[in-house]
DNA sequence: TCTTGACTTAAAGTTAACTTCAAGTTGTAT
DNA sequence: ATACAACTTGAAGTTAACTTTAAGTCAAGA
């Protein structure tokens, strides 16, 4: 696969790829004769991982350090659990920060669909008069 | 009320209040007659309100224009409850990103107990061995 | 063969949100 | 009075994660 399908496949841009790649995070994409790269199926899932986890804000550092320690093989196994430990409790403290603005928002908002509703209601009492 | 009051109050330092307010997002904190700032209770609520809202990752720019268009007064009212659902439905979906890639690391750190366990019965039957 | 579009690199530029620095002023305790 | 911590400013520096630029190479179609 050329990186303008994996580009597509995934919409992320290839200038991402390429810098991705250079991260660290793609150790792995061969390159044909004339150096145009040729992504395998391994490399579209870490593409796919990569993106999901960058959705969620993990830093390319800690992608980079995960990704090093899973091509160093078995012996790293506990390592890279307590990465994933490690980087879904911080998660879970986003998440949960999130949510309470949200509900924050929430009230907020329904706070200012009372008060616009009055603003209305004077409105016409206004023009009745 | 001191900047270093508020920056021990609200656990943000005193460089990144002084950074809000030149970024536009305190624009009512007075000073005395030797230019030194004074918090009043309503600027603290500002602060809480940046510190919550800047938490779930709110850019500084919305709320550099949510703060402008409340001291414009009622007639803004629309127009920040706007913004307030745009952003609330931004936090939907990030919490909903963040959601999913805790449910694939839960599930990933599940594998991974498994492996070392499989891991760890091996070594046992060779030690017996 | 020539053009065109996709590919390559290294390096510089961008953006957001701080963070630090330099240089000076003020308030309080001894 | 003097030291010293906390305050002030404007400007420069930092970090993460891209993004763009410049300058070139390669492959396929007219």
């Amino acid at each position: 696969m050329k990186i303008s399908e994996v580009s597509k496949k995934y919409d992320i841009p290839v200038d991402t790829l390429r810098y991705y790649e250079k991260a660290g995070l793609l150790p792995n994409v061969k390159k044909n004769s004339s150096g145009i790269r040729d992504y395998s199926e391994t490399d579209c899932n870490w593409v796919e991982f990569i993106k999901c986890m960058r959705g969620a804000g993990l830093p390319i550092e800690v992608l980079k350090k995960y990704i090093k320690l899973f091509y160093e093989g078995d012996s790293t196994l506990t390592e890279r659990k307590q990465i994933l430990i490690d980087e879904r409790q911080k998660l879970i403290l986003k998440r949960d920060a999130i949510q309470s603005t949200i509900e924050r928002l929430n009230y907020k908002i329904n706070s200012y669909e009372e008060t616009i509703a009055v603003r209305e209601k004077e409105l016409l009492r206004q023009d009745k008069s």
